[in-house]
DNA sequence: GTTTTTCCGTACGCTACCGTACGGTCATGA
DNA sequence: TCATGACCGTACGGTAGCGTACGGAAAAAC
């Protein structure tokens, strides 16, 4: 998330560094109120002239972030998911995949928390809407008629939001995620 | 959540009346950050003097307010189901309690949130172990093992946070409660 | 009815952060 | 090479909240 051409020394920054650090930085404490400007500068070892040059103020580097992460978050693993042949391997890779990297990675959390802004709430309604409605497509390539499908799609998406909340704030009580990912599916993609 | 004696007129605070209201403030907005000495105080029609009588800082009102919420979060509820005769029916109806009460009160999306801070995070883990195991005592009561039981509350409490997730982030992908608990429990309660 | 304890109001200093103003630097192309 | 625009440093004022100091009111004890 860094490097450019000059490799040694110090570099200018570009309104992306700052939007990255910004989703650094909510990822780390605080979510939404972990962006202030002042602490992100000294993050970057830059100052606020830095910052004011790039963005109005404090509101547009926050829809610069979440921008930036509707973006990655969800497309890429979607695409990485659709290169594997077998429908039912694509669940459970999906699953897999998405389970491990929200362990590392709180930003799903905070985000979830400051739903409140309206900001991030259309956010994550566009988020959701896709991620559901891809699930649920993956159900229908198993055999499911179009309404079980959305349904199990949706028990799906819950499963997986839970588990990332009891990762993040109860780490412990969880078994491996392969493990929980297996019962998941187990019951699933159990036929009525 | 007030009342006392001097029915009509101003009367004097108590420590609870503070927690209480640090509780209503984190259940609005912001969880944790939402905790303001001032702000509260106005509120409560009153000055930072009645708090820093009371309290000797803000985070003595965190641990306060976080003590409340774990007495009456979870095992009023418990109580309440464990009045029903049926074990399946207490299932049930455990589930459709939590789940209506989780729509209109964000306190636990919040607390999940802020999950970073170590009282939040203890607090969490002992009310999170304390669900978790007597959702699984239920499924024994059914006559699952008691590492089927286990199991399967694990996953009952993933979807409960879950649907509390989205329920509170993205309001109208989630079907009435009834019948995604319905659902939730059919898959459940299934036999292998 | 006074004294003592409990509780609250007010004023103050401190820190963190926002946003603005403006001057300085650095790269780049004419 | 030097001029111009892109980029950054620094200084400033403003606001919100924390915590302290202390005096005064209100209730309770006697």
């Amino acid at each position: 998330m860094r490097s450019e051409r000059p490799a040694g020394g110090r570099r200018r920054l570009t309104a992306e560094d700052w939007a990255d650090a910004a989703l650094a930085a909510m990822a780390e404490g605080g979510g939404l109120a972990a962006v202030a400007v002042e602490p992100l500068a000294a993050r970057l070892g830059t100052t606020k002239g830095s910052f004011y040059w790039h963005f109005t103020g404090r509101d547009a580097l926050v829809e610069a972030a979440l921008a930036r992460w509707e973006e990655t978050s969800t497309e890429r693993i979607i695409e990485a998911t659709e290169a594997r042949p077998d429908p039912e391997e694509r669940l459970r890779s999906l699953f897999l995949a998405v389970m491990t990297e929200a362990v590392n990675d709180p930003l799903e959390v905070s985000l979830l928390a400051d739903a409140g802004q309206p900001h991030v709430a259309a956010v994550l309604r566009r988020v959701t809407e896709r991620r559901i409605g891809y699930v649920a497509r993956l159900f229908e390539d198993l055999g499911f008629s179009a309404p079980a499908a959305a349904h199990r799609g949706l028990l799906a998406y819950t499963s997986y939001l839970g588990h990332t909340q009891l990762a993040h704030a109860v780490p412990g009580v969880l078994p491996p995620d392969r493990v929980y990912v297996d019962s998941v599916l187990e019951t699933l993609l159990r036929r009525p």
